[in-house]
DNA sequence: TAACAAACGTTATATTATAACAAATTAAGG
DNA sequence: CCTTAATTTGTTATAATATAACGTTTGTTA
């Protein structure tokens, strides 16, 4: 009877607790740097607590940036449908939380007879602060 | 009164020529092998041509595989709104042309305040034929 | 406690992408 | 045509991102 772990271990802990604390998405080597004088040493000891991670819903990659963040909305155990906004200059990114729009992708079938339970969705544009500062 | 170029230069033809010809996504080092026939013999000759072919919205860049695809939506001048249909086992892609889906992106705000000009939505799941295999 | 799965540690290496610099080609204006 | 600027090219080196392979350790379950 194998079963979804629980627990996190410890190198997943540590690595959680980088990202929960950083401000915007971080970089695997960036994470790596920052959990040295915790013990971690190796690019791939970083690369496996990240990807149980992303399986335990616990944080997402931005795919376009390579990068990693925390997942806002309570721990998505959906993390299989996840809407970002990202933008341009500042970098600074988001997790978009809108039901109306997640029951939109959820639902969505193209010609192909495709359905869909999974996705990823990154929007680009600028944010209020850099809208102003233009 | 710089204008936007027009005509490829050679290597770029040769590139989305063999972005066009493929069946499915090409890596980068992949359409490198392919084309040192033709006299590209180093990666960034690839990358470079790769990055106007995107810009002109001839190419687009499948952010989950770091693979590229050729448009098929009569060159998206759009190229800044995309979506596609990935199968997770034959890794078959295919990009969605559907006016509501992408009205509804493009319209899309959420309370950010965001205004969104540019996306890219990627679709996960099992295709006709590798639903049918299971 | 035996058996198995998951996590760990470590070294090496694969894959993806860009920096830096110089030469060649192309496009536009006088 | 000549000049100038912009783009494209060629080349070498290197940065950044990610995984393979192997053996050990730890935790779970029967
Ligand atoms: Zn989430
Ligand atoms: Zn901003
Ligand atoms: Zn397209
Ligand atoms: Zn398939």
């Amino acid at each position: 009877m194998t079963q979804k772990q629980e627990q996190l271990s410890k190198n997943q802990q540590i690595v959680l607790s980088i990202i929960e604390r950083a401000k915007g998405p971080l970089k695997a080597y960036s994470i790596l740097y920052n959990v040295q004088k915790r013990g971690i040493k190796a690019p791939l000891q970083v690369y496996r607590a990240l990807e149980k991670l992303i399986e335990a819903g616990k944080i997402h990659k931005i795919e376009s940036k390579n990068a990693f963040i925390a997942c806002k909305n309570s721990d998505c155990e959906i993390s299989k449908t996840t809407a970002f906004s990202i933008c341009n200059n500042c970098e600074h990114v988001k997790e978009i939380k809108n039901s109306k729009l997640s029951k939109y992708l959820s639902n969505f079938a193209d010609n192909s007879g495709m359905k869909y339970k999974k996705y990823n969705l990154e929007f680009f544009g600028l944010c209020k602060n850099c809208k102003l500062k233009q």
